[in-house]
DNA sequence: GGAAGTTGTTATTCACTGATAACTAAGCAC
DNA sequence: GTGCTTAGTTATCAGTGAATAACAACTTCC
């Protein structure tokens, strides 16, 4: 019989999981720590054990959501470390949208004064990290983060992405400048 | 005696401006209807008679906070009809931060199916508005959008506008590239 | 000055949600 | 196989928050 028990590391990976998907659709406070246990497949009680709160499990969704943005920048770097490489990574992982949205989540949920100092740490270490990969000066970088985020809100908007809605002819128009934005 | 009473019209107008207050602090699920009313110096009851439920005085807020911004562009388009003058006006309107991070939280609650298509048609407005006053290409309009949106998302993480958080070295950076968004 | 419409309130409900407590069962050591 | 540790459950609670209902008080109009 296969195994039915997790150890608390692989069921800690896997609610962190679903845990971007479900804070990625109904942010901080609007989504429920059942939604994310059910999804996980697991009582809505143990989330709370495994993470001691909400929040905490909140905190840790963004911290995976950031370490797995600088991974894939690292590994862009590594072939091409321009900013329009690491662009290129970034637009792709709009096919994971909810890691990019999730962390939008955190950004918007920074007024929280328990989440405030970690999510603009967040941010500055992704700053920080993009600076030493490609060298570029302040102003690149600033318009690099800029286009970052007109990328992520889209997705949340669900302009771009998958499962996108029908685009309006403002979509339209503004993605026909984004080259290789288009979710499918 | 001074008046003690408003007008429907009048409150409708006190509340609006209350839930700006109040939903940029919160977003949309985190903040309550008795939040609102609070600032408002009104009881909890009469705001939802008033606007008939919590998704409707939200909806309420986010339009007013885009009419309000496509105003300030026009206003600026009459004097200098550039997206630099357009870009002026957006970053003194960090002043009113909050307007713009209820904007900010409308986009990032786009995935609630009675809030989406009233969100995604307030940005293609604001599109639209920037592109007419400005005749401006699909490409700068885009940049124009994009660091429009870092903006905001900086004010929403308390690291720009009033209020902002005791910058760290990378937000020093960051904002050096950014003439004249300082909030104070 | 009283009837009528409008502006507001208090009282209450009902569903929901994060968190705790107490208990159960699987796996592992020996 | 027995006992300990770890992974998980069900039951439950206390607080909250949107919404409804019923009522009160100000204004206005004749």
């Amino acid at each position: 019989m296969v195994r039915t028990r997790l150890t608390a590391q692989e069921r800690h990976a896997q609610l962190v999981d679903a845990a971007v998907t479900a804070f990625a659709q109904g942010g901080y406070a609007g989504t429920t720590t059942d939604q994310v246990a059910r999804i996980a497949g697991v009582s809505q009680p143990y989330v709370i054990r495994l993470f001691g709160s909400k929040q905490d499990l909140f905190l840790a969704t963004v911290r995976h959501a950031g370490d797995r943005v600088q991974q894939i920048w690292r590994d862009a770097a590594a072939e091409d470390p321009t900013l329009d490489g690491l662009g290129r990574a970034y637009k792709q992982l709009l096919t994971e949208r909810d890691l990019l949205v999730v962390l939008l989540h955190g950004f918007a949920a920074a007024a929280d004064p328990g989440l405030g100092d970690a999510v603009r740490q967040c941010y500055g270490d992704q700053f920080t990290l993009v600076r030493e990969l490609t060298g570029a000066s302040a102003e690149e970088v600033r318009d690099f983060f800029a286009h970052g985020m007109l990328i992520t809100v889209l997705g949340a908007m669900r302009v771009l992405g998958p499962d996108a809605v029908e685009p309006q002819p403002w979509v339209t128009e503004l993605l026909s400048t984004l080259p290789s934005a288009g979710g499918e």
